[in-house]
DNA sequence: CCGACCAATTTGGTCAGACCAAAATAAACC
DNA sequence: GGTTTATTTTGGTCTGACCAAATTGGTCGG
């Protein structure tokens, strides 16, 4: 996994988890048994179990009398996007960009519900957000930091739960990854200011199609930014 | 939670689970210590820790030396979906209808995208399987059931695995309260038969907008069918 | 040679009791 | 009162043991 990993039982689950997403065992095939895993990682059962324990949360391996068994990839949670990023030295591209399609998608939907409940106050704050994005375009990171509260802030006047915790989910496995690529994808200012343009025009006219949109049109941008950012790094 | 949860690790951490998303702790708090949850339990220190171990996984709580702490609900995994809809005898109709909400844009945009690199082939599955639910219109279960398997399919033409992670995580937690409550929501004939025409007319001219969004209104007549049906149940 | 049946072994599930280091709490001190 | 020590508590891990279910291997009859 990417956090520290301090216990052994947490550790331990890393290494098979990362073996696991190797697919260094085919699914439906039995792992080593408790008392082997042990051994090999010269822990006790009882550190060994936890960490399956673990696994099985994440939907990784089945525990039964009998034997532990692999699961297909992906019948797994969620979860696992942290780590499956984090096996090849440089991360797969085409799934980066799966995954902030899937983030722009949610962050849409949000958009829409926010701007659908949102009382003056509210619509003030964004109005407020959305100007200071604008203002911040000369600084790329400066201004996708204001972009991040902004989403933030959509969130939760949206109040949708089920987006939220997906969300969270999704940032955990994602944002470490971009830290520690430390990817500094650069937007097209012409790009962030037609969305800003959008934004507040749907804003004022109440246009929830608009809104969202711009919101999509945003992180279309990103996702070529990053992606132009990936390759040239992959070309190297 | 739902599952049978033979082991008694996985009762514990069931337990447990419910008392937190019930709010028996604040946010924060402390739980109890792991000796007195096995004394409590009638458990062993190990059976705790598995248990712990698996709430601790899906965000629910923070095991560090010194004591176990609560963490807030909106920060966990959508893997406590299924236990917090599972909270109340009833089922929270908001929750139900943001649920639907999230994985109706999440087949949308499996939509969109299996539009878009289907190949003819899968473009005359596709066509056979809307014609099917169209076919089964008198019946609203067989023509459910249709509905599934083509939203599956789509998911797989689409091949977006953070989309699938997503859904597998959002199936687990939501089919056996679907099946538990036995809801059978009743769509109305003109709603789907209007889908359908609408998925076959944007199939033919592969016009994305027009596919996904017969999806999308699909899942709203569903949503507004399946709110209906609690509702109803809610009043008696 | 094959399938059905039964015994031996393996495997997960759980328990008990013990030790360590870090954290939290209580006590003593200035 | 505020700060600094003891003391206790708490999580992390280990060893070794027992049970029941599952797997495996061998045996037997067709």
């Amino acid at each position: 996994m990417s956090t520290p990993a301090t216990t052994l039982s947490h550790e331990i689950a890393d290494t098979l988890r990362t073996e696991i997403l190797r697919q260094q065992y085919r699914s439906g095939e039995r792992l080593p048994s408790e008392r082997d895993l042990a051994a090999r990682f010269s822990a006790s059962r009882g550190a060994v179990r936890e960490a399956l324990s673990q696994l099985e949360q994440v939907g990784l391996i089945s525990i039964q009398p009998g034997g532990v068994r692999i699961k297909p990839i992906d019948s797994a949670s969620i979860a696992i996007l942290g780590p499956l990023m984090s096996l090849s030295e440089r991360p797969d591209p085409a799934l980066i960009d799966q995954f902030l399609q899937t983030f722009a998608t949610m962050s849409a939907l949000n958009a829409r519900e926010a701007l659908s409940v949102a009382s003056e106050d509210q619509l003030a704050t964004m109005r407020g957000m959305i100007d200071a994005i604008g203002k911040r375009g000369s600084d790329n990171n400066a201004s996708q930091q204001e972009w991040v509260e902004f989403m933030e802030y959509l969130q939760t006047v949206a109040d949708n739960l089920v987006v939220r915790l997906i969300g969270n989910d999704l940032k955990a496995q994602f944002l470490n990854r971009m830290v520690k690529e430390d990817l500094k994808p650069v937007l097209k200012k012409k790009a962030v200011s037609d969305v800003v343009q959008s934004l507040l025009e749907g804003l004022e006219a109440r246009d929830k199609n608009l809104f969202s949109n711009a919101v999509l049109a945003y992180f279309d941008a990103l996702r070529v930014a990053v992606i132009d950012s990936l390759n040239q790094r992959l070309a190297i």
